[in-house]
DNA sequence: CTGAAAGCGCTAACAG
DNA sequence: CTGTTAGCGCTTTCAG
């Protein structure tokens, strides 16, 4: 029967302070400020914090100073495998800073995201959104208040660190054109994506200076289930070839083509982005663009951490890109020719 | 220029308790105990509230009371998609709940996850912890102190939720036998994997039931990479059916018998678990495992919340079990013939 | 270099 | 029902 005030609570710094013969702001700067306190007092102050098995309560070390040593990450999709490397990434480098990381879902919603912010502003020192869905103003404001840098997502005036995908988009292109495409259809994901929208005015743009027709269908769901309606969607469009919005759907694609007795790469080329998990043994395997993301993770913190002693409003902002690399794999190949019998999947 | 205390600063309940003429404790109890104070008063400080924009610091509000809407879910590898599900119905329930999540990565080792559990110990109300690497005795110490409960994993004492793995290998067993399988290797995975060693148990147990010879080869990292030395192991084994100790591990070894030209299943069956993303359109798609992984982490944030009371020690603690089932897919066919010709990989 | 004292923003008795 | 008064555990002036 634990009795009164010796129970189960942890020990806090008066209870070393009483037991060092000090006063508690003196074990604080002991434990936090080492030079500013004599080598003595600082070993000794040190020798009972571990005997006492004293650990700082990090809640009650942010209430006073602001600085809670814990960075948020929002991404639209938590299940999206995507996302892993950027988590991974972050996560990492978080870690290395000795900070924590929470790591949100904002379930493709941009309310979700402000409404986070404004939640946990006070919680954390700092957030990083990957895949934002917020409109640019809105984004600008809250780093107005708010130390935030961005993934895959640039906005004037914050932070961003982004892996390119315009000329990625060309090269994806090109790769068709070479393959003897004459035109292309680009299956969207959410509205609100960034990178989708700057995809497809790539695309478009690219397309047309290789002479190929585009076409843009959807939004779909950037998901595997959304890919079956975009296979259908693709088929339809009559074009011999697709660049989903991501690997997601882009497995979806080949799914439902499979099912319905298409042939890829032989009647439709399929191509995806981000190379995710799953990308080099669906079948046949995916020809996507793929990129650094784990580095997009990693330096968004870094610049995070960058922008720890300033304001908010005043902290400089990087915008860092990535070169993206379009791995070639089997869901490309030779356009179909001309006069080609109909599709299996068309009888 | 926003010169001295209008500054820039977040309102506090006391700026609103001014502005509403009343006293800084009304204020807190109409915003968190709206039937301790009169409808008037409660309408007019929400009012005045909202007009300030004020928003409660949650590390304020957690220092005094200790609770701070906060839980924190551990896996052992935060890139394994085997834990999306996990951590999914875990951030799903602990939102609803209003709780923030965090999510750790213990990188497979026991002394990350009982430092982290320290560590954040004052900053979270309780811990969820999946795939513990643990020794049994350190989780039931850590649970005197701390609001916790497992998901894979069970500990006497301790509030758990896993999916049943005994009776689902027995499955995976007689489904190999059923297809005229006499020898089974298990490739094991972490040495600390709990479910690892039941699993081997239950499958050791159900193979000399069935009549089979049963043998471990391994540790192997529980990874794809980690399934390629697997599945050389395997094949030295001599074995007609391997199980995996997760899919990854399989999907590791399907390549690799690809590579080798090892034709899946008609010269090895082989079967995983968890049934993650890609394990079914991996080739040939993979016989695995499944189970409701979402329901474990979800059951466990909800008896983590039904602990928030109660001290840590004395909390009552279910052991939820979900059943799994076997999906049966291409990677598992009958066995070989006896006087087959040496395989193909054997050349 | 060290101690005393005043908060950080909120909650929780305890009186009125 | 509402105001006053103490803290939660730590940091941070400000003296000494």
């Amino acid at each position: 029967m634990n009795s009164g005030r010796g129970g189960g609570r942890r020990p806090t710094i008066y209870d070393v302070a009483r037991a060092a013969g000090v006063a508690a702001s003196t074990v604080s700067r002991a434990l936090a400020k080492p030079d500013r306190v004599s080598a003595r007092t600082r070993e000794h102050v040190r020798e009972v914090a571990e005997r006492l098995g004293y650990q700082t309560n990090p809640l009650a070390r942010a209430l006073p100073s602001g600085r809670t040593q814990t960075l948020a990450l929002f991404v639209s999709d938590i299940t999206n495998p995507h996302f892993f490397g950027i988590i991974r990434g972050a996560e990492h480098q978080a870690r290395a800073a000795g900070c924590t990381l929470i790591v949100g879902d904002t379930e493709e919603s941009p309310e979700v995201e402000a409404r986070n912010i404004q939640r946990l502003g006070p919680s954390v020192d700092g957030f990083v959104i990957a895949a934002s869905r917020m409109v640019d103003k809105r984004i600008r404001e809250l780093a107005e208040g708010h130390r935030l840098t961005l993934v895959s997502r640039q906005v004037d005036g914050v932070a961003s660190a982004i892996v390119d995908h315009a000329e990625g988009t060309r090269q994806i292109v090109e790769h068709l054109a070479s393959l003897g495409h004459r035109s292309v259809v680009y299956l969207i994901g959410p509205r609100m994506s960034w990178p989708g929208v700057r995809r497809w005015h790539a695309l478009a743009a690219a397309a047309h200076r290789f002479g190929m027709s585009a076409a843009k269908l959807g939004p779909f769901p950037p998901s595997v289930a959304g890919g079956a309606a975009a296979a259908d969607a693709a088929l339809g469009s009559g074009a011999s070839a697709a660049v989903a919005h991501n690997d997601l759907m882009a497995i979806g694609m080949l799914r439902r083509f499979a099912q319905r007795g298409v042939r890829v790469p032989a009647e439709v080329s399929v191509v995806g982005y981000d190379d995710i998990f799953g990308a080099d043994f669906c079948s046949p395997p995916l020809t996507t663009l793929a990129g650094p993301f784990e580095e997009t993770g990693r330096t968004a913190v870094d610049m995070l951490l960058g922008m720890r002693d300033q304001e908010p409003a005043g902290a400089p902002h990087g915008q860092v890109v990535f070169p993206s690399h379009l791995v070639i794999r089997h869901s490309t190949g030779p356009a179909p020719a001309a006069g080609a019998p109909p599709r299996a999947g068309a009888r």
